[in-house]
DNA sequence: CATTTTGTATACCGAACGGTATATTAATCT
DNA sequence: AGATTAATATACCGTTCGGTATACAAAATG
């Protein structure tokens, strides 16, 4: 791994264990075992390193997500095949994923919440336009395409929260498709089917 | 309001703008109008201010779900007064949930996060006994009541998430009973309905 | 081999950080 | 009225913050 890599994989890990702002850059690259200059070099300014950091781990999934969200199947293979990739995305780097988390809510004039915003607009409006599409379909929407995309989201990352919480180490083991098939379920039918 | 309480409303809005690490004791004390040793003579330290307002803000919240957990009415009777409730602190100071929430998704070693949990996991304990003392009338439950208390949680939190997003600055007025059921039907019997 | 580019380090900047020793004023109690 | 306590301010502490001017080494390029 080079410097750059590896620098971001240990402000990677200070900003999910201790908050973006409450990271130094002095602690980042003395946990790379390199020297400020060597990161203003990189990234420019620790905002800098955030946003590389951003684009190098979410743009995949992203376009994973717009992919499946554009896809023509019915729209409870949709919500299937967006399950399985965000579980996919949480279970390749748990701590990326929390980050990503404790960014979105974090406070809005913070440069953070800033830089991950774009991500979380463009992923919610995937989502949108999947509902939408089915909104000829389904007689009951109503215009609640946005309500069902936030709560669509919602309902897979509450699901995640739990696991993380759970065993954030990974103890035991990958989560199975039968799982997310289930919480989508959930999300479509109820809890009490 | 005296000193004291203006100080903790001058931090929860800096805390819920910029963030609790990103916010200065200096800057509390500036916009308040007084200085630095006045703050620590009622609070002791920067964490201490955090911890009063949550004492002073979120007990009677969660005074009010215990007793609505509490009560023997059906479990579909509590989930909709559990949600009234939740809407209604979300009213009453919309700021000051959303720093709540930011505050629940920041980092573990952070000291906010760790002010904060206490009174989530009381929360949430309090759900899951609803759902658990339900648990003999439903039959299909099978220990899945963390699963549906995170759910129930996430559910609503969505929804003010939504209308927050939408409206930070309550310009629509307030959110209406009919609203609320309606979210708690979605998480009870799904979207398809 | 000489020169430029890329990468890294030493040493420093002013500003802001959380916190405090001490003095002073305002209110309360005896 | 005098003593005591509660509430607030001035001025400062050492530390850390994000960021940089400068120099030097290694590697690529001519």
């Amino acid at each position: 791994m080079n410097n750059k890599a590896l620098l971001m994989e240990c402000a990677k890990e200070l900003f999910y264990a201790k908050g973006y702002d409450a990271v130094g850059v002095q602690e980042i690259v003395e946990r790379a075992g390199l020297t400020k200059p060597t990161l203003y070099y990189y990234f420019g300014s620790k905002i800098g390193l955030l946003r590389m950091l951003l684009e190098t781990r979410f743009e995949r999934y992203l376009f994973q997500v717009k992919e499946a969200a554009r896809a023509e199947s019915d729209i409870r293979e949709t919500l299937y095949r967006l399950g399985e990739i965000s579980c996919a995305f949480y279970e390749e780097d748990r701590q990326f994923y929390m980050l990503m988390m404790a960014l979105l809510y974090s406070a809005r004039e913070n440069e953070a919440y800033q830089a991950v915003r774009p991500y979380f607009v463009e992923l919610y409006e995937s989502i949108v336009q999947a509902f939408e599409r089915e909104a000829g379909k389904l007689g009951n929407m109503r215009g609640r395409q946005r309500q069902f995309a936030i709560g669509f989201l919602g309902t897979i990352h509450q699901y995640l929260f739990l696991q993380w919480e759970t065993d954030p180490e990974e103890a035991s083991g990958r989560i199975g498709g039968e799982q997310i098939a289930s919480v989508v379920d959930q999300f479509m039918y109820g809890i009490f089917t």
